[in-house]
DNA sequence: CTCGAAACTGACCATTTGGTCAGTAAGGTC
DNA sequence: GACCTTACTGACCAAATGGTCAGTTTCGAG
């Protein structure tokens, strides 16, 4: 792994555990095995620094919400691979995921933080497209947060007792049949 | 209001909206119309500020989860309520609620983080106790941080475009019918 | 081997911030 | 009026932090 990456890796890692104001370029410099100087070589800024390591996730994240656009959630089917997806991008994406939701406060000073938001509010938009009921919303708004902050706060935490896989499958489920209203069959979500 | 109560106000909407490590104490003390040396004076060190901020919050949450603890939720009327009580619960301390999920990296520092996230155990070990299912006890904690963050951003970042009294019986209805697994009568979520 | 660009570093600096301190204003009691 | 406690203030300080800079090392191309 280049200095880079690990300087991008440990940005992940410290700023998901101890928050981003809590994170120095020292300690990043440290976890990087580098100096200071070096990591602000490589990114002019704190800002940037914290952009670049959360492009890759939001890139993915842009991809899933963009084709689920274009394709629509029409069929249960494409409901219950949608929840998959997104469930699986979350566990994927987590350090990013955990950075995004535990600091709204950020949005303005790193546009990083903006686009995840903008990202989120499109999401919402898209699966309350196919309901016109108010409650129906929400209940997708409560969801997908819930998910991600459990997901969140199981894996940095370390409550989690579950493998991911199986954490994974079962969030899938919760999500399939909590608001898309389709279950998954029943041996899915074991 | 006394000044002392200003600063306390004006500590619980400042680290809202922008985050504990970015509020300083001279921003709480020109918030609060007096010196940053006053506010040292009433609260020694920050983390007595913030502990002294939430404490009425966790006072609050405390009394809930006792009472539910001693009380039971067994019967359908008394999930009702229970839920009803306790999203009134986060919508009045909102501020408090959007402090505590959004800083999880401060549980070691200020103790009244810690207290608040050992009272999180204690209601999903209250709600979980009601079932032996696992899928069950995670959608638990899906729906209740998903009600938790779905509010606080809805009240923080001011998306909301319900009154507060519509808000709350709506998210009511979500956490009775989600979790609890008794829905109330279909008016009351309107 | 030479040279130039990129990677990297230690020393340094300006600013911010939590917190201290010596002293002042206000009000209640004797 | 003398005295004490509580509330309050401006000036000050040490530590931490983001960022600059001048200079050194590394290394591949010619």
């Amino acid at each position: 792994m280049s200095v880079r990456e690990q300087i991008l890796q440990a940005t992940l890692e410290l700023c998901a555990k101890r928050g981003i104001a809590a994170t120095s370029l020292q300690d990043i410099a440290d976890a990087s095995e580098c100096s200071k100087a070096n990591v602000v070589y490589h990114f002019a800024h704190k800002e940037e620094l914290l952009n670049e390591a959360l492009t890759p996730s939001l890139k993915a994240t842009e991809t899933l919400v963009s084709s689920a656009e274009a394709q629509g959630l029409g069929s249960a089917e494409e409901k219950v691979v949608f929840a998959r997806n997104l469930v699986t991008l979350l566990v994927t994406h987590r350090l990013a995921t955990h950075i995004v939701i535990t600091h709204p406060f950020l949005v303005d000073a790193i546009p990083a933080l903006h686009k995840a938001q903008v990202l989120m509010a499109r999401l919402a938009d898209l699966v309350s497209r196919y309901s016109t009921d108010e409650l129906d919303r929400l209940r997708f708004g409560v969801v997908i947060s819930g998910v991600t902050y459990t997901l969140v706060s199981a894996t940095i935490l370390e409550i989690q007792s579950l493998p991911e896989t199986e954490l994974t499958e079962m969030l899938t489920h919760v999500v399939s049949s909590m608001v898309l209203g389709s279950a998954l069959p029943a041996e899915a979500g074991r």
